[in-house]
DNA sequence: AAGTGGTCTAGACCACGTC
DNA sequence: ACGTGGTCTAGACCACTTT
């Protein structure tokens, strides 16, 4: 390993090519969620190189909230099932009170094809087999948040309504344990629509109200997307936080 | 400076003791926007500490995109002037074509007193001076976002709508180069609305339709906010966008 | 006491930009 | 050729957690 960072034209240092053989690890399930990496000092003689080299390729894998450092215990890998990570993913707060958790509700789960929309998000052959979810997300009874989500079939073999009743917590904690698959990062697109009559029926509001129109692509190991959806949501009592830095 | 590091109760590590320094440096002005700060070496005489400390307290001051680091020619000081940081707080994007900034047109600039909503959110008394800019911006001639900016009339002294008017860059260069104020971080509050008549008469869209309502406070050293806005944008052609990592 | 991550140092050398 | 930031190393010691 020493001494091939500077070989290459298109030069790679030698943490990153560490940072690259641990995702390796992470995607192939030796180190799984929630659990403990090796220490450094541990890493340091498996890939050959430095304790400080190991550490700054941990240094980005945490920063991408990949890993998480906590001292005097380790570096474990992040998990959806964690509390700290668990609504990384969902912006919305109430105007007034504390956050609580929304509680998801499926309402239908079906098999279609691929359209062109959904090709193109998912990076997947139009007719290709796709799942369908619809769900609303309730804020103490109320709904605030109708959304489907549109996911690859072949990756989401046997995801059926029921799996989603049964289980108590975020649908990417569900997606993580039973289909081994992590969502890193997503990209969103906001924009402000009118409320169609069946969707104004389930927000309960009226008919034509403004809501918050949010597409998200989510993207596991290797930028490779995995899912899409729209949401609609409700901002009559609630707003879509975003830091700017 | 060396060994004060592990002496208090409430450890601070000395790459921040050496970062809040630097904090020091860049608010009282001795390093300018656009400017290149002193090299690592010589900061490390400076602050008699190793260069290695030095370039983490750099890590993290160019993590918050308050310095850019350029390799081979130094560490400047980031300017809202610099086009790399121009867009960095407006995430409007068109839905198809390529991104031109939107161009920016003063409609009114006025004193006022401050109200309980801009006193909440600038931090500053009741009834203390304000001083409101209500804009226009459009993308090729065509009205996308309306907006109405709260300053505090004490930082803001002599802003009025020709400098405004004259003034070809973002509001955030102007800000930095008339009253030398840097906008370091800002927090986002959005949420959907119906338009009313003046403002759907301003965008060129339907009584009623639905807008984009963008609430942001801007902060600057110190985490002291001196700009509160809201905007209403159209997203019939655009879109905001978020990447959540 | 032992093990983990976190800090700090000193020195060598590489990649990039400019003179 | 020189100066800048960027990488890599080896070693010492501190802070936090568990045994």
């Amino acid at each position: 390993m020493r001494g091939m960072a500077y070989e290459s034209p298109t030069f790679s240092p030698l943490y990153r090519q560490i940072k690259s053989l641990m995702m390796q690890a992470l995607e192939s399930g030796e180190w799984r969620p929630g659990q403990a990496i090796p220490s450094e000092q541990e890493l340091a003689v498996r890939f050959q190189v430095s304790q400080g080299t190991v550490r700054k390729a941990i240094d980005e894998l945490a920063a991408e909230n990949v890993l998480i450092r906590r001292q005097g215990k380790g570096t474990f890998v992040s998990s959806h099932a964690d509390p700290r990570s668990l609504f990384r993913f969902l912006r919305l707060t109430p105007l007034s009170g504390v956050t609580v958790p929304l509680k998801s509700e499926p309402l239908d789960c079906w098999r279609a094809k691929a359209g062109q929309e959904a090709s193109r998000n998912l990076g997947i052959e139009p007719g290709a087999p796709i799942i369908i979810v619809r769900r609303v997300l309730k804020h103490e009874s109320k709904p605030i948040v109708v959304d489907e989500i549109y996911l690859p079939g072949e990756v989401f073999q046997g995801l059926n309504i029921e799996m989603l009743r049964d289980w108590h917590g975020s649908i990417y904690g569900l997606f993580e344990s039973r289909f081994g698959l992590r969502m890193l990062h997503a990209r969103e697109k906001i924009r402000a629509v009118a409320a169609d009559r069946s969707v104004a029926e389930v927000l309960g509001v009226g008919d034509g109200s403004p809501l918050l129109s949010v597409e998200r692509v989510a993207y596991t190991y290797g930028d490779k997307p995995v899912e899409w959806r729209r949401g609609l949501y409700s901002t009559a009592e609630h707003y879509y936080l975003n830091e700017l830095s």
